[in-house]
DNA sequence: TTGCGAATGAGATTCAATCTCAATTAAAAG
DNA sequence: CTTTTAATTGAGATTGAATCTCATTCGCAA
């Protein structure tokens, strides 16, 4: 028996006249149960340990299709390498990350949403979709700064 | 006569006890000249041409100061390679991002702006700044997609 | 079952970014 | 103005994520 993200993923596929592989069904499969955030590297050495073997090149060439799908996306918090987030399955958010500590921390605002909504179509502008990182200091690091002084 | 912001560069490196270089203050020159978005490589090429004779190295050991002093911020636009934009003397602001024809249009919004200072102070978060990205279709390639069905 | 074009893996390659280290230089002290 | 010292610089080497190459394998339509 076929889970609901396997079809939507095959269908995916289909319509895009690309194969249906164990290779590529892995990576879906290690994305799924992903939790937070990931990188190409961190999923390439899941992959091994839990699915088929797969290499380094196909994690690669996988992952543009996964975001094409709508299973994952782009989040690009950090230095250097290309940070991925899975997003079937659960709720859009944003992110605040701690300049100190580096900790993320997500949140949601319906009102945000609109708001850039709002600020969009007043230019004729057609969202797709947005991303907002807010830089800053989480709770403990603020306190931690002030008494520090 | 010394501009005003080339003194505030100076100062910033006088307090941190980083030495005053004519290396330094050759990439703090483009940066003002420049208008919109550049990356390391492209600054490096107009140092060249226009200003004294700068590293690569240096460039790249450059950029970070000038983040920390104010007058750029890494806008990471683009694929692969860090962009950045200068700020001193221009207002903050947001990126719309065509998923077509790749043109990037700035806008701006006290409302969001406030808005997100809100959603931080409710979660204890002190917020030092914030970059926002829209990803969609300018009204040019809206259009146009509609047209072409 | 076969045939063919697509997909894969291993390793080479690319290229932005960082690092190394000898030579240079800013700038504080005399 | 010199001396002294530690920071800075440049050239080239190095790193490492991401992409590419190409011989081999494999999905899948006929």
């Amino acid at each position: 028996m076929m889970k609901e993200e396997e079809k939507k993923f095959s269908a995916y596929l289909k319509e895009n006249n690309l194969k249906i592989t164990p290779e590529r069904m892995a990576v879906l499969k290690e994305v799924l149960l992903s939790d937070g955030h990931f990188d190409a590297d961190q999923l390439f050495e899941r992959a091994l340990k839990y699915s088929r073997r797969v290499s380094r090149a196909t994690i690669y060439r996988v992952l543009p299709l996964l975001v094409a799908s709508g299973f994952v996306s782009e989040t690009l918090l950090s230095q250097g390498r290309v940070s991925y987030e899975r997003i079937y399955g659960s709720k859009r958010h944003d992110h605040m990350i701690c300049e100190n500590c580096q900790e993320v921390i997500e949140f949601r605002s319906a009102r945000l949403d609109e708001l850039v909504e709002e600020i969009c179509s007043s230019q004729g502008f057609l969202e797709s979709g947005h991303r907002l990182s807010v830089q800053g200091l989480c709770r403990k690091c603020a306190a931690k700064m002030v008494q520090d002084e």
